[in-house]
DNA sequence: GACTCCTTGTTGACTAGGAAACTATCCCGA
DNA sequence: TCGGGATAGTTTCCTAGTCAACAAGGAGTC
């Protein structure tokens, strides 16, 4: 890994898992937004689609945005009628966000092209292999602490 | 993989993949901006680096860029005296980009940065787990046939 | 040699996000 | 009960990309 000067680009694990990661993530975004939806949108109406309603700074949180990207992500998604934003009858700062009928409807659509999206590039895997990679990513995920997703 | 309905996004490698990289990614952009320099930037001064020079739209397509991202990337790279412009002479529409001394002076530190990066991430996985995670990023890489980068 | 088409790089309009300032509301203590 | 933080969400400004229109130069054809 280390070199002796002036490591290449692809010496690093990092520089294989990006250039992977951003291809899959790519090739979902391009068959979301066939349906009219960003990737970061769909991460939003996921999240929804479990919960009644949820407030925008919960999403925030969960999703590893700022409260402020939230802000214009549920705007877009109102646009679309997918999503509703209502006040907190207990708290007069708070908002709500929940999915409409035809958001809740989409949810399953969206949800079938993300497990196409993944048979499609790790569909030639074996299950060993698939199941190494979990364990893998899953043990950097716990020995790193990671907790957010950074969108980035 | 797929479930009976509405599959949770965690049930998805690319989720995982896309949340370990992410990390990855955002650590070392962290450590370079620390030097003043953006991940993208690093990029093409670490493939300038194995060049005298080159051209932007050659940079563009081995990076994965548009040109007119180039174009502004290089403007930025020039403006912080890591990058030169110079026309070619054997063509009046093309330019070429070159490293100056302090961008090629940067470039080993910046490498350092990526080696370091990469050991804080990986270096917790056994041989035998490094091995199986290059082996199975790159069978995909092949398989799928991905030759750009999409920076995304 | 001039016309046409192709290629190179730049530019402008747009997008999605982050950071920080701002507004409105809540809560708590004296 | 009111004054001073905390908190929720929005807004503004900025950044780094894409895409598409463009100007300028090159190359082939007649």
């Amino acid at each position: 890994m280390a070199q002796d000067r002036t490591s290449e680009l692809t010496a690093h694990l990092g520089y294989w898992l990006r250039f992977v990661s951003n291809h899959v993530s790519q090739a979902f975004a391009r068959k979301v937004e066939a349906r009219g939806v960003t990737v970061a949108e769909w991460v939003v109406m996921r999240d929804l689609f479990d919960a009644e309603a949820m407030a925008p700074s919960r999403l925030a949180e969960r999703i590893g945005m700022t409260r402020g990207a939230i802000t214009k992500l549920a705007d877009r998604l109102i646009a679309k009628d997918l999503v509703t934003r209502a006040a907190d009858p207990a708290d007069g700062r708070a908002q709500t966000l929940a999915l409409t009928p035809a958001g809740r409807a989409l949810v399953p659509e969206l949800a079938a092209l993300a497990d196409a999206n993944d048979s499609e590039f790790f569909g030639g895997l074996t299950p060993e292999e698939r199941a190494a990679l979990t364990r893998i990513l899953r043990g950097i995920v716990e020995r790193r602490g990671l907790t957010r997703i950074p969108v980035d």
